[in-house]
DNA sequence: GTGTAATCGAGACGGTACGTCTCGTCTTCTG
DNA sequence: CAGAAGACGAGACGTACCGTCTCGATTACAC
C-alpha cells in the first residue's frame, strides 16, 4: 500500500528489488546533481544501468519515477509520538516535512512532482492520493483530537487548518524566496496555534467575512 | 513597473503593442484550452500568427512568456484601500489573489510559472523579483502598521506570518487537493489574525518548541 | 562496394534495408517533381515517413543521401563488354552515362550532388573517390589498352582525354544548353577519337601552343 | 549590353555605381573566404554595408548577384585575335575560360552560378542566354571559318564541337577531380584538333550505332 | 537655401528548414 | 527468455536566412 506501486498505472512487479532501488536513488542522484531537469527518463536509465524499456514498464512517466523516489525517502517520516498534544503533534509532523526535504533527495523529487503535476493529471491526482492524503489524514485526526480535548476550537476549520499548517513548508519550497529549515515550520505552526487555540481570548468572529473593526 | 519588463532578459522594446498581446493572450489560451505542456513556443508562434525568431527575441523562454503575461493580468489586482486594519488589509491580499488565480488565465500562467521555475533558476528568481517581493512587500506594510497600531502582537515574525498568508493559496493552486475559492483565503486569515491578535488571550508561548502536554 | 557507404561519414549499419530504400526513394522522388530545392531533409523525412534524427543519423547531409541514392541506381551501370576496341569502350562508357542520367532519377540526383558538392567538401571529395575515381580508373584502363595495341596514340594525355570523354556529358547535364541524349555522347566519342582537323593537315603537334596559321 | 542588367529582373537604375561595384565585391570576397554557403544575402549585404532591401531591389536572388559579379568580371575575356587560325582560335578560347576562372574570384562566382542553376530556373536560362551563347557563338565563328577554310573537317558537328573545347574547362572547375590550369586547357584543344586515334588507323568506323561512314 | 521626394541603412517581421534533443515505443541481440 | 542497448517516429527545441516590410536619417533635386 504506501510501499505499494507509484501512479497507480504500474501493472508488474519488478523482478529485482535492488534494481528498483538503483534507478530510484539515480533518479534522486540527478535531480541533486544537475537540477531537475537533468533528471530524464534517459538519463535515469543510463545512470542506473537499466534499459528504457524497462523504466516504462514499472514506470509511466518521470513523475511516477520521482512520486515512488519520494514515497520510498518518506515512508520513514511518519512516525508519531503517542497521546501528544495537538500543538506537538502538528510541530513533529511539520518539522518532519522540512526534515524530509532539506536532509534527503526528497526535496529535489517533489519539486520534480510538483512540476510535473501541472502538466500530468495522472502525477497530481497520484500526489494527492498517496502522499497528500495520508498526510493530512494524520493531520486531521490530530486536529480533532485536539477540538475534542479542549485544546482546540471546537469550530475549527479543519481543512484550511491544515493548509495552513502544510502550505507554508511546500510554498518555500517551490519557490525559494525564503531558507526553509525547521525553526521556519515551527514558528508557523506555534502562530497557527495561537490562533487555533480554545477561546476566551480571541473576541473577534473567526470567519465572518463582512466584519469591520476586529478590535 | 507593473507593466515593465519581463525575465529581465529583453533588451529593446516592441515596436508593436499589439504584436505582445496577441502573443501573451494565444500563450495563456493555449495553457487553458491545452494545458500546460500545450503550450509550446511553437504552439504560442503559431496561434499568435508569429514567428518563432520574434518569441525568441523579446522572451529567452517558455517561463518567461508566462511570466510577462500573468505580470500584464496581474498588473490591476494591486489597489488596497487606505486607512484599513490589518487583517482588512491581508484579506483583500488574499482575496485578490485567488480571484486573479480562479477569475483569469493568471491561474494556468501561474502555475506554468512555478512548474518551470523549479528547473529554471532565471524564471525562479524573476518570478520572485517581480511578482513575490513587490507583493509581500505591501503585505509586510500592513503586517508593520497593524504591529504599531497595536492590533498586531509587536514580537510578530513578520516573515512566517506573510508565508502562513500567502502560501495556502498557491498550495491549493498548485495542488487542487481541495477547491481554491475566496472564502477560503478569507478563512485563512481570519485563522491567521485570530493568532496574531494583540496579546491578553494567548497563554502558550508562540515558539517553546519544546513544550508538551499543553493541555 | 557499390552498395557500400555514401559520405565516408556513417559508421553503423542500418538494421533495415527497407527504410534506406524507402529514404532513398523518397529522396529522388522529391527531386524529380519539385526540383532539387523541394529535397529538403525534413521533406524527405516525412515522404519516407522516417524521423529527421534517422537520417541525421545515417547522413550528414541532403548531398550525402543524394549521393547514396546516386550510387544506388548507379551501381549497374558498371559492366564493359571484353575484348572490345577502346572506341567501342568509351561510346559504352559515355552513352552509359547519358542513359543514367536520362532514364533514371540518377539526373536530379547528380545535379543535386555537383550542386552541394560546390559548397560542401565532403561531399565533393566522397563524390569524387566514390563515383568519379572508379569510372575514370575504367576507362583509364581502356585507353592505355587501347595505347598499348596501337589503335590510340602513344603520346596520350590520359588525364585530358577521359575529360574529353566525360565533361561534356556533365556539362550538357548542368547546363542544359542543349539536350543530352545518346547519340551526342556517341558523336562527342568519335570526334574525340577522329579529331576535328581535315584529315591530311594535322601535321600539327598537339602541343605547340606558339603555333601559328596552321592553315 | 555586356556591363547590363543581371538576371533579366532588373528594373531601376542604381543610384550609385559605387554601390553596385561595393556589393559585387563583397559577394566575391565572401565567396573567396568562407566558401560558396558564406555568400548569404544577409552577408553580401553587411558586408558592403547595405541594406537587403538595396540588395533585392537590384537582384531577385543570389545568383543575380553572382551572375552579374561574374559578367563584371569576364567582360574583359573576350578579345579574339582576328586572322588566326580555328586550332589558336579555340586555344585563346579555352585558355582565357581558365584564367578567368583560377586568377580572378569569377572562378568561386561561376562555381556558386553552377550551383544555383540547378535548383533555380531563372539563374539558369539567365547563365545560358548571357553568358554561354555569346561565348559559343564566338566560337561557333571560329569554328565555320575553320570549316570554310578547310582547316575542319566540312562534317563537323558544331555543337558537340564546342562542348569539347568549352566542356572540361567547366568539369574540372566544378569537380575539382584534376588541377585546372593553361597546360591543361590547351592539352584538351590539341587532342580534339587532331584526335586520339592513332595516326592511319582511324578508318574504324566512329560509332556503330545507326550512322556510318561519316567521313 | 529650403522644401519635397526618393532612396538608403538598419533591422523587425512571418516563415521555412536546419540539426539536435527527448520522449515513449519497438526491435534486436546478448547473457 | 528477460533485459540492456539502442533504433525508431514524432515533434519541440533554438538558430540561421529567407524575402518583405517599416522605420528614420540622409540625400538630391526643384523651387
Amino acid at each position: 500500500m504506501a510501499s505499494g506501486s507509484a501512479a497507480g498505472v504500474r501493472v508488474g512487479r519488478p523482478r529485482s528489488q535492488e534494481r528498483r532501488a538503483a534507478i530510484l536513488a539515480a533518479a534522486g542522484d540527478l535531480m541533486m546533481e544537475g537540477g531537475l531537469k537533468a533528471a530524464t527518463m534517459e538519463a535515469i536509465a543510463a545512470r542506473a544501468g537499466v534499459g528504457k524499456a524497462t523504466l516504462y514498464k514499472w514506470w509511466p512517466s518521470r513523475g511516477a519515477v520521482a512520486l515512488e523516489g519520494f514515497m520510498l525517502r518518506a515512508a520513514d517520516s511518519w512516525t508519531l509520538p503517542e497521546d501528544v498534544s495537538a500543538q506537538e503533534g502538528l510541530r513533529v509532523l511539520a518539522v518532519a516535512a522540512v526534515r524530509l526535504f532539506t536532509r534527503t533527495p526528497a526535496g529535489p523529487l517533489m519539486r520534480a512532482l510538483a512540476a510535473d503535476a501541472q502538466s500530468d493529471p495522472e502525477i497530481a491526482q497520484a500526489l494527492r492520493e498517496q502522499w497528500m492524503s495520508p498526510r493530512r489524514a494524520v493531520a486531521a485526526e490530530v486536529l480533532r483530537q485536539g477540538m475534542a480535548s479542549g485544546e482546540l476550537r471546537a469550530d475549527l476549520d479543519v481543512e484550511a487548518t491544515l493548509d495552513l499548517v502544510f502550505a507554508p513548508v511546500y510554498y518555500r519550497l517551490l519557490f525559494s524566496h525564503e531558507p526553509l529549515d525547521e525553526s521556519f515550520a515551527e514558528a508557523c505552526v506555534a502562530q497557527v496555534m495561537t490562533g487555533v487555540a480554545a477561546p476566551g481570548n480571541n473576541p473577534a468572529p473567526p470567519h465572518a467575512h463582512t466584519e469591520r473593526n476586529v478590535q
